[in-house]
RNA sequence: GGCCCCAUAGUCUAGCGGUUAGGACGUCGGCCUCUCACGCCGAAAACAAGGGUUCAAGUCCCUUUGGGGUCACCA
């Protein structure tokens, strides 16, 4: 037997405590697939462990924290059909599962550091970072922070940090050996400290970074199995290392693969739909989303592809797991889906489609922006199918390829395609989607690009609605959804070289 | 670039030393059929390369190649 395979056996049998894992996500934008991949592979390990499921929110970075990004993850993870036995929004005996409610937690755990050596404050400024920076890439050196405040007295750097004085707290990695991070699916890693940086643990707003808050979290909320994304693997050194600063005992960790964009690059919006909220707008369906994630990276053992959450859980083993990236993969994931919508009764069908768009709710957002343009009820159909389409087929429309071709004369369809994306970003990065907002930012990166709102604005209604003329676009996109709004304006800049010759 | 991870068809995967290398998506062909779709049948399509170990290697070891991740006061 191999001994990655006795590594993963062994896994099942770590220590005696009960089964305790989580899944934290930080809420700096749309829930993400990723996050529901991972989510999924820690519940089915919890279920079939008879352990518990944690769901924590990371949310220590405050430049980068997004308003509704938290109810968004709550939503998209119960969407799915996954739901946690603590967290924030539900409590549990190491409440609070917020780590910007746990400031506190971090700041005693730091000193503790500092107190036995293990850390030490640095009053090194961002500047003098940046310019270290340029330096070690200019002569090709290891990158890294040179541990220039590592010299210096506790005692003064406490001095200093009572004065006021800026600063943060890093973690003194030793300055030789290795580590080695048991990974319960690839076997022992070892790594070098000469890889490992002298780490940022508290940062000078008192928040602190993933590394410290991870480490006392995973280790006060109990948790016995670290299942995260492989993309940690490198950093996970800086953990053990904290675990045993501290003395304590380290969790079984597990890396799973990281999930692939087409051209096998880690998954990212750029290249393929990554919101959750993307499928749930698209039609697919909770259990066919979830389901097609268990299959990325994990097979049932026969030959099934087609299982339920409780029969995972019932056959999962982490020998089944293989390590390559997986692409995810659109096409099998339709076809998984139709599946699952061929085995709906007619009633159960209805009701899915009820709850997805052909609802009163939808209805009445979509109505006010084309009661006056129908005079009898049956053009209402006709009028506004592209608020219940995914994808358009902007190919087989002449008159689209025509109109875009016009105005491909002022703007070049490359650098339409650029613009577009660039318009794309911009309102990724906008809390919400309310029209105004929306044309504002249009507006404004319009003028950015240097062309005229005359020629912009039809493009976008062109690739958005797939039609000439329409309601108001901005209300139009805002009734879409920012999901099928982004997904049309991003698949479309990428059609458009084909679309237009 | 340093370090680390990974490697079966275009894609998801089975395979744990002896198989005609299996299944699925996609592709192509056929059947069914008023059309389309579903369904059914069939086809093309893979062990990255080179060295070992072994009676025997897709499976174990090494090297190379390729892909990926990571090197932040982001997670």
């Amino acid at each position: 037997m191999c001994l990655v395979l006795q590594a993963r056996i062994m896994a099942a049998s770590t220590s005696g405590r009960p089964v305790r894992v989580r899944i934290a996500p930080s809420p700096t934008g749309d829930p993400h697939v990723g996050t529901a991949y991972i989510a999924l592979f820690n519940y089915v390990f919890a279920k079939q462990q008879g352990g518990k499921f944690i769901l924590r929110i990371e949310d220590t970075d405050q430049t980068r924290a997004r308003g509704d990004s938290e109810q968004m993850i709550y939503d998209a993870l119960r969407w799915v059909g996954l739901s946690w036995d603590e967290g924030p929004d539900i409590g549990g005996p190491h409440a609070p599962y917020r780590q910007s409610e746990r400031g506190a937690i971090y700041a005693a755990h730091a000193q503790m550091l500092i107190d036995s050596g293990a850390a030490y404050r640095c009053f090194c400024t961002t500047e003098r970072l940046a310019k270290l920076r340029v330096q070690q890439q200019a002569e090709k050196l290891t990158l890294g922070y040179d541990r220039h405040c590592r010299g210096l007295d506790p005692k003064e750097g406490a001095a200093r940090a009572a004065a006021g004085e800026v600063h943060v707290v890093r973690l003194a990695t030793p300055l030789e050996g290795s580590v080695v991070v048991k990974d319960r699916l690839r076997g022992d890693v070892s790594i070098d400290v000469g890889q490992v940086d002298d780490q940022v643990l508290l940062k000078s707003d008192g928040m602190p970074t993933y590394h410290l808050a991870n480490v006392v979290d995973d280790h006060l909320m109990e948790i016995t199995h670290v299942i995260r994304a492989e993309e940690w693997i490198s950093s996970t050194p800086k953990h053990v290392l904290l675990y045993r600063a501290f003395g304590w005992e380290e969790p079984a960790w597990y890396h799973m693969p990281l999930l692939r964009n087409a051209d096998k690059s880690k998954i990212s919006k750029r290249k393929n739909p990554v919101s959750i909220n993307y499928y749930r707008d698209a039609g697919v369906l909770p259990h066919a989303l979830l389901n097609f994630l268990g299959l990325m990276g994990w097979s049932f053992g026969d030959d099934r592809e087609k299982f339920t959450l409780e029969e995972m859980i019932a056959a999962f083993s982490w020998d089944r797991i293989s390590l390559g990236g997986p692409v995810f993969n659109l096409d099998k994931l339709t076809w998984l889906n139709e599946k699952y919508i061929h085995d709906l009764s007619y009633d159960a069908l209805a009701d899915a489609v009820i709850d997805w768009r052909l609802n009163k709710g939808y209805l009445t957002k979509v109505l006010p922006l084309v009661r006056e343009r129908i005079k009898r009820l049956d053009e209402l159909i006709p009028a506004i199918e592209y608020f219940f389409s995914g994808d358009l087929d902007l190919a087989s429309r002449p008159d689209v390829i025509a109109e875009l071709t016009k105005l491909s004369a002022t703007w070049p369809i490359a650098q339409m395609a650029t613009d577009l994306r660039t318009l794309v970003e911009q309102l990724e990065a906008k809390d919400g989607w309310a029209h105004k907002t929306i044309e504002e930012v249009a507006r404004a990166w319009s003028e950015a690009i240097g062309q005229k709102a005359k020629v912009t604005f039809p493009v976008l209604r062109l690739l958005v609605t797939g039609r000439k003329a329409s309601p108001p676009l901005f209300e139009t996109i805002e009734v879409l959804g920012k999901e099928i709004a982004r997904r049309r304006l991003r698949h479309g800049a990428d059609l458009l070289p084909t679309l237009v010759k």
